[in-house]
DNA sequence: TGTACATCAGTGAACGCGCGTTCACTGATGTAC
DNA sequence: TGTACATCAGTGAACGCGCGTTCACTGATGTAC
């Protein structure tokens, strides 16, 4: 049968955040096309109304995570939080045990890298303006998202805890 | 037929070898058991006289690589080059643009995250050697460190050639 | 030292499962008159 | 405003392919006597 069409675009969004989820908590190729659609509320076959496939959905997913990464950088930008605390609220514990809820690049960086153009333009356009957001100085920006990403990314490669929390400490301490 | 016992272990090396090449290449999903032992020149069959599961060898491709990472590593403090030289030889075009032959942390840091406990053991106890080789204050190893592999990951994740550049550059520069 | 035999790395066909994708069908929506 | 009909998001069964894994078999190696 035939669906409202405002409903409809409420559903292709339902679709992109949950995948945008669930491929950070999981990794795109451990996320399935039926999976992702459960999550949103509808079957597998609907699928192929929204997207022609599964890559599609993963730009679409990746363009919305960094979407919410732009925001964030831009909330601290304006409320002039300055850089400590956007280092602080970045490489803690929830950031590192809730990669479903956290940065796109941290969560994804190294398989965006190996993906398709599409993928990587939806990234790189993030980070773009991740990068400008903050308002100060590009290179110190650049600097200072590569060090906390790497810090996410080997605190949560390192399963023993006191060695996982060192790891945010160090980054957080030596950033300044 | 029996083979001679000494060729067995040359070609179980090979295995490993050639399998943390190509998974850091193309990460662990993308890599077939079948193509890493035609690449170590045996069937796909004889898999499973060297490994129980896909996953034992993707542990034993991380614990090679982080052994690489650590000789690298060892080398540089030994030879006393400073961090600046160390600095110089992770963050270059040659090794973003070539993760087969590069740092697997770098490469495959994201889907250790997602992996079994064991994969992340092999990871993590590399990574404890890779921070000691060194010799210097550890907070500084675990900070460079983060800072590198986030460098890399981001560079390799951008398309556009002159931002790709911008971002190991700004990162040397910065770490100083 | 020679002989008989058990071992087991390696082969290649086959299995079975899961996944991305397709397709015939449904029926309320939205449009044309 | 009412009526006829075309559209198309969504359903659920089915397809087909690729992958990890299994298995019967091979025959030179290594061992026991």
């Amino acid at each position: 049968m035939r669906y409202p069409a405002k409903e409809t675009v409420a559903k292709h969004e339902r679709i992109v955040k949950v995948a945008s989820r669930l491929f950070r908590k999981r990794g795109f190729e451990n996320v399935t096309v039926g999976e992702v659609m459960k999550a949103a509320g509808l079957t597998h076959g609907a699928f192929y109304a929204h997207f022609g496939t599964k890559q599609e959905l993963q730009a679409a997913a990746v363009a919305y995570g960094q979407g919410v990464s732009i925001d964030r950088a831009k909330t601290h930008g304006a409320t002039k939080m300055g850089r400590r605390s956007y280092a602080d609220m970045y490489l803690n514990q929830g950031h590192r045990d809730t990669p479903g809820n956290g940065c796109t690049m941290a969560a994804l960086g190294q398989e965006v890298a190996r993906g398709t153009s599409e993928l990587k333009a939806a990234f790189e356009q993030g980070l773009e303006e991740i990068l400008s957001a903050g308002g100060g100085d590009r290179k110190d920006a650049i600097f200072q998202t590569a060090a906390l990403l790497g810090g996410i990314v080997l605190a949560r490669a390192v399963q023993n805890l006191q060695f996982s929390d060192e790891i945010p400490e160090s980054v957080r301490q030596k950033l300044g």
